[in-house]
DNA sequence: AAAAGATTGTGATTTTTATCACAACTGAAT
DNA sequence: ATTCAGTTGTGATAAAAATCACAATCTTTT
């Protein structure tokens, strides 16, 4: 199993961390491979994990009257949650899923919580995360309120390209909040 | 000095709390009076506090192009704070000042660092308001995603009625993201 | 390579919201 | 009670975005 994308994550979070405490971390990661359009968490369940990309993206979206509405595209190295699920154990209105075929590691909370509670280095690990999720998700909230749905187009040009390389228009549309036919024309800058 | 609310507030955070520890916790806290208007996290100050409110509310919001942006009220036995300022330790980009005449209890995190840092009561008590506010974050964050403006206003009609009360139409518009006139007439039901 | 299916581009039209201008109302200060 | 500053309501118009319809393009499968 290459592991190589979970340590250099790993060591993102920890930077003082020693060879011995990745080692321990990536014991607590389990890997598992999606299909384009498999479900990694699905809307009733109660979410217990934080998923780690490997390759491939997670799309995180909910049902709106029927549509799916994007809320997160989730790249090789980042992590994706439903914190609110995890936190107050209540099931997830929201749906995570592989945007292209993608290897995800899972830090499943409740096996971290029975094996490696004795391990502070553990602990303080996934308290980490969450803090970089925390500080992400305010950051998301602000990007939303801040700006019009163009500026926001103009700002995923500029701060990650890859997404709009990635994910179909149409994918994109319904993550800005606009119709797929005004994207198209504020990507040919007819607006 | 009346701290029903603290304890309140401090009790609903960490349920198992005996007096004891709500003694400890209520003595990390400090009580700070604002005038309607007076500012309690300046842009560029860095933020090192987690602010209950105690009577009257707080509004947070940003300039963008030099026009006040809303992105929060906080009324009283909640927090505000600016997550992202005091885990990065950047400077705030977001101002916080009082909405209305306000009484706060400021938890500050380098104080409590230095004086607490023995106490793990204390230490749990600030991770569970972070936890509080992220989950609070993420809903936000949702609900702008989620919902139109008139939806907003709809929302908060039903869940939040005291924020009609108690903030000025035009506030309220710069917080949904619609225009003074539009909520104007969202209100009187003509849109 | 052709066919089928999905995605994207584009014009026409409708709907929604913003902007401008100004009148009406409200509340505090004199 | 009057004035003044700030806030809100409303009509007219402009701008932005949604919706509809369909053609063009790209992808995948056979």
């Amino acid at each position: 199993m290459d592991d190589a994308t979970l340590r250099t994550a790993i060591r993102q979070v920890s930077k003082t961390t020693t060879e011995e405490e990745v080692d321990l971390l990536v014991s607590c990661a389990i890997t598992r491979t999606l299909k384009k359009g498999e479900i990694l968490l699905n809307e009733g369940e109660n979410c217990r994990s934080f998923y780690l990309v490997d390759q491939g993206y997670l799309r995180t979206y909910y049902y709106k009257t029927g549509v799916a509405v994007n809320l997160n595209f989730t790249f090789e190295g980042s992590y994706a949650t439903n914190i609110k699920s995890v936190k107050s154990k209540q099931p997830s209105d929201l749906i995570i899923e592989a945007g292209e075929n993608t290897v995800v590691w899972i830090f499943d909370l409740d096996i971290i919580a029975e094996k490696f509670d004795s391990h502070p280095q553990v602990i303080l690990f996934i308290r980490r995360v969450s803090t970089l999720l925390f500080v992400a998700s305010e950051e998301n909230s602000n990007f939303f309120k801040m700006y019009t749905p163009t500026e926001r187009y103009r700002y995923i040009e500029k701060n990650n390209p890859m997404l709009l390389q990635r994910v179909s228009l149409s994918q994109i549309a319904s993550y800005l909040g606009v119709a797929r036919e005004t994207l198209s024309r504020i990507r040919r800058k007819n607006i």
